[in-house]
Parts: structure tokens; sequence; C-alpha cells
DNA sequence: AATTATTGTGCAATCGTTCCCGGCACAACC
DNA sequence: GGTTGTGCCGGGAACGATTGCACAATAATT
């Protein structure tokens, strides 16, 4: 192996400059030869492959960048990858980025606004060329998005979605994936089901509010308000979750069974509850939404609602980059939903 | 807000350039004003600010890495951040990363030996300023890092280290933490305590194995190699574990406790363990290294050894960005170690 | 033999920023 | 009155890679 000696000190990688003046030919030459150009001949080409090769050259993203006015790179925004959820969204974003030349960048707003906010600008300004966005649950204005937006940077939103910003949206049924599982606790005989939530304004929020609402309806169960309890940073903090599941169980009409909107929610409840020493199925029955892959060994159980995570992931993914890559503005924007799954447990 | 429209579609931002042409100046007079030299009289300097101001520019920070060459990002590789212990090492390296005006670039090697090498030659390239590596299970073969490290690329090493690369590391105590994870098992009455780990040779299982047996020595317990089962994969594939697990069983005098080395396998015993209907703890007593906060959910239980991940990440991050500030070359290596926490559960 | 293709290579501009160098005023000095 | 100094600013090179254009050398054609 041949190494860089230019400057003992400091990483400097090999540059085409580096392959001329050590081939005597010039720049252009050996970046003609690199790319396989017809116009080079083959003897040239042979010996700065060659030499390419036995040295490991690699051209430099930062100056293609700089060139190109794009990084090949997007960025990716969202609450955090200990959520397993979001862990499989990224898998499923690396799967695609990966194989058509993108690198991503991950940032977490841990459901705060401000580090959204920072995050975000920090991409846009480090000239990624678009975005992946889940909203944290204390976001309410999205205006400095809205502003990237309309000067042209491409994002899509998945998951946590606005409908402020004209552009792809990802998400999965949540609206049939609460009914299905308030109609499971139904089922099980449960007559006053609580709902546990994150924040209100939260486009998933108000969906699992709607599907909850709708199973109610239609077993003629009658609605109250008291039994919804929301969670401002989503259970970020086990406080939130504490708090919000003994005051509803500190009701005069305790609930016999409780929706659960979010993965990190549902991990908190079944926290509490044990902590409460609550019989699970028989004083409670618990489901919710959880993409957690452990779900079979805990106790207390819970039925899962479970979101095709990795293929949202690779679908955002792959509708991102196309508005990148698209040659012409693109006025025509997509909402896609995905269906869940239920998976019982009962002991 | 002032948009650019030199061009409708692309997200364009403005440049030095464009603020010179409108304020009648040339490009270097702008740069210094902004950057507040003092040979630039105290008229210009409002002029242009002013302007800046308005037009809300921000320098392209792709032609600064180009001009400074280097990014103020760094790189991470890990297996997965789905795995629990690497989801709180990266919170860890952001938390210190960010204040001290980092970029931080993740990506995961699903344990595999050329995702790695892939992984980190493209981070090196040129993208990032430095790295933080913990070894894939299949990587044997360090000689593309140690390239890298030869040509001045710093790095740091945690969790799964390699002495081949004279360069800082940051690691657990694993002799002592499987030291005492074993103990507790001995004390809890077994007398055939197996062994499931990663591939072997990666340092943490090298260390967790020696833990292991300094415990039996210490109880004057017979060491038997039939009691130790290696998953090349660490695991990452269910069925490597399964496999494991079942020769352990089939073997004519059964394991009656077994200390399991790492998170993802922990979780995957457990999981093998309820399939089989194996009675925890009569049966078998389960004792491994886990990061998970959800443990104290699970049956059948696991006492866990549990690693500093946040403060690994912190420190790790903390070494290496001081590596890559640092005005002469260091060759003054440090290798810290942080102790474990044993969480006993017991049913 | 002169002209025209063809082939292979080099020059220079470009992307956005910084910074060295030099230049032009005007003032202060011997 | 020349020399030196100083404040203020523009020109241009550099960072690394790509690419249109020019130009050389050789081959093919008239």
């Amino acid at each position: 192996m041949i190494y860089n000696i230019r400057n003992g000190i400091m990483f400097e990688p090999f540059t085409l400059k580096d392959i001329a003046k050590a081939l005597g030919l010039s720049t252009s030459t050996v970046s003609r030869a690199l790319r396989d150009t017809h116009e080079i001949s083959p003897e040239t080409k042979k010996l700065v492959l060659d030499y390419a090769q036995k040295i490991n050259y690699r051209p430099n993203p930062i100056a293609l960048s700089l060139k190109e006015r794009r990084s090949k790179s997007i960025g990716v925004s969202l609450s955090e990858v200990a959520n397993q959820y979001f862990a499989q969204v990224v898998n499923g974003i690396e799967s695609i980025a990966y194989d058509r030349g993108y690198h991503v960048i991950i940032t977490q707003t841990h459901e705060f606004y401000e580090r959204e906010k920072v995050n975000i600008q920090h991409l846009a300004s480090r000239s990624v060329d678009g975005l992946l966005v889940s909203l944290s649950a204390e976001t309410t204005d999205t205006s400095y998005l809205q502003n990237l937006h309309q000067r042209g940077l491409p994002m899509v939103f998945f998951d946590r979605v606005t409908d402020q910003i004209n552009t792809h949206q990802i998400i999965a049924n949540n609206v049939k994936g609460a009914f299905e599982a308030t109609e499971y606790l139904i089922k099980q005989g449960c007559r006053r089901i609580a709902h546990l939530t994150s924040s209100d304004h939260l486009s998933i929020s108000v969906e699992r509010l709607n599907g909850y609402k709708q199973a109610l309806a239609k077993y003629n169960l009658p609605f109250d308000e008291a039994y919804i309890k929301y969670c401002a940073h989503g259970g970020m903090f086990q406080e939130e979750t504490d708090i919000a599941i003994r005051e509803l169980m500190n009701l005069r009409e305790k609930p016999d069974g409780i929706f659960v909107a979010s993965d990190r929610l549902s991990i908190g409840a079944l926290v509490v509850f044990k902590e409460l020493k609550i019989k699970v199925p028989q004083e409670m029955v618990i489901a919710g939404f959880c993409n957690s892959d452990v779900l079979d060994l805990m106790c207390p159980t819970l039925t899962s609602v479970r979101q095709p995570a990795f293929e949202m992931g690779q679908i955002a993914t792959d509708m991102l980059l196309n508005l990148i890559e698209s040659k012409y503005p693109v006025h025509d924007f997509e909402k896609k939903i995905l269906d869940t799954s239920l998976s019982i447990r009962n002991s």
C-alpha cells in the first residue's frame, strides 16, 4: 500500500492531481480515464485505473457536491431511534437510499420543537438534497418548513404529517388500525375503554382518536372525554404516562380496557400497570400501536397494532428521491396509506 | 422574507457573489465585512451586514468544507440502532457533538464486514473529520481501518475494539461484568453454567468469556468447552440463537444456568426459552449483558449487566473531537474502562 | 502532397469561500 | 518633496472534480 505523504499529520486523501503528477498526465485526462470516456486510449485508461486502484483513490464528494450543486445525501428528522418503529423505518430508508447512491443523515428531536427546528435548518444549510420528516410531538408551527419547501427543498412526510405543506405523505392507516384495536377490546368484553395518546395536534393522534370513536359508535358505546388522556411529549418522560394512567385508575368508573396510540406510550403503560399490580387482562385489557419485536416476552400482555415500518421508510425514500431527481417541478402529490396488522396477545 | 429567484425551480441559496453584485463591491470585501475584519470601514461593514441579514445569507458549508478541508462532522459505525445499547450510545454521542458544532452521521453494519467496510470508506473519503467505531461481529480484517488511521484519520473505538490500531478505546469493564453475572448464577445454585456469546474474535467476546472463566475458577467449577456457544453474527438472525440454545438443551448434562454476552443474544435467548417452555428460573437461570429498559416487563426474567452506554458515547466523542482539534499529532492513547452494574431479576 | 477526419490530450472555467498580494489614496515623517 | 505608513478595497489563486473547447499528432481521404 502506498501512503500519501504530502503532509505527515493531517488526513489527506489522494486527489486527481496526485495521480496526474505521478503519471505525467493532466488532471482532465485522469478524470476522463476514470469515468471511462471513449476519447481516452485504452493504454492510458489502464495505466490510470491501475494506479488509482493501487492507491485506493476516491473522488472527493465535497468537491463534487460543490460542482454538482447537490450533496447526494438526504436528511431524516424523527423523534428517536431508540423507538423500534423508527429504527425499522430507518432501515427501510437506508435500504433504498444506499442503492440509489445517497447518504442518510439521521437527526433526533426527542419530541422537542426547538431541537427539530435547529436540526432541520442545519440539514438544509448543509445542503441535503431533500428531507424525510416525521414531526415532533411538540411541533405546531411548521412555518420554517414551509419556508424551505417554498424555496424548493424537496421533502416527504411520514408517520406524523402536516397538511400545511403540499407534498407527498406516507402514513399507516391509523383510523383503521385504531378502529380494529378498539373493536378488539370491545369484543373482549370491555365497556369502558380509555384512550392514551400523544399530543393532541399530531396527525397520528387525531386519526387514531377517530378510529377509536368510530369503533365506540359502531357498538353503541358512549364517548367520554374523561377517558381520553394526552401526553404532550408522547411519553418521552415516563412521568407523563404515569400520571395519565393513575388519573384514569382514580376515576369513579375505572376503565376496563385501554387503547394506546404509540410505541413509547404502549411500553410506558405496561410499566405503570405492572407497578400498580393491575391484573391484565382480568381487570384491564390493553391494546396499542407498537412495533417492538419483543412483545411476546412481555407481561402484562399487549395486543398490538403493527405498522409496516420498513416499507414506509422505503416508500418515503423512493418518493423523495423521485422528487429530487425529477427534471420538472412536481405539483401532483400523493398521500399513501398502508395497512396495519393486529397481533392479538391474550394471556 | 426575500426569496432567491435566480432560478425558479431549484433550491438556490444566496452567495457572496450575489451580495457583492447587489452592493457593487467585490466578493473579498463582502467576505471580510461578514467576518468582521479590521480592514473594512464601519460604513461598508454595516452596509454588507444589513443586506446579508435582509436576504438571510448563510455561508455555503460545502464550499467551506472544500476550502477548510474539513466537514465539521463525524462518522459513526455500529451494528444497529434498533439495539438499545447502541441507541443510548448514539444519544451520548450527539449530546457532545452538537454542543461542539459537529454533525453526526450514523451508519449501520448489521454485523456484516462488507457493509462496514463500504460505509466507513464512504465516510472517510472526505466527508467526515473523524470516526467512532464499534466493529461488526464479522470483522477480523481491520487493514482498511489501519490504512485510514496511518494516513491520519482520527478514530476512536468503543465497545468492540481492536488492539491492531493504536488509538483511544472506551469500553465497559467486560471482564468484571461477566464475572459478576456468572458469580450471581453460581450463588443462585447453578453448577452447569453455559455461555452464549457473539463471534469469537470480537474483543467483547474474549473479555466476557474471561470473566466467565474467572468466576468458574473462583468457585472451583470445571470449565467445559461444550457449554460455550458462539453466534457468528451476534444473533442477528434468530436462527443462530435458536440452534445454539437447542444444542445446549440437548446435551446429556443440560446446563442449569446461562450467561449471555450481548443485548441481542439476551433477548433472543429469552425468546427461545419461552418457546421451549423451559421454566425460568427453576430449570434455568439467565443472566446477560442487556441495556434494554423494558427488562422489568419480560418473562422469562433476565438478570442483566448494564453498560453505561450514554456515558460511553459521550466520552468517546469527547476523545475523538480532542483528537480532531489537536494541533499536534497525538501519540499518547488512552484505554478507558467504565464499570457495569448488575440488575438482579428473580421471579 | 495537401486537405480533412479522427484520436488523444491539455487548458481553463466553474462551483462558493477565504486569504495573500498588491494598489490607490491620503497623512505623517525626516 | 520623497519616503514610509496606514486604511480600505479589488484581483486572483486556491480547495478538487468535471467538461467544453482548442490543439496536437496521426490516419484517411482527395
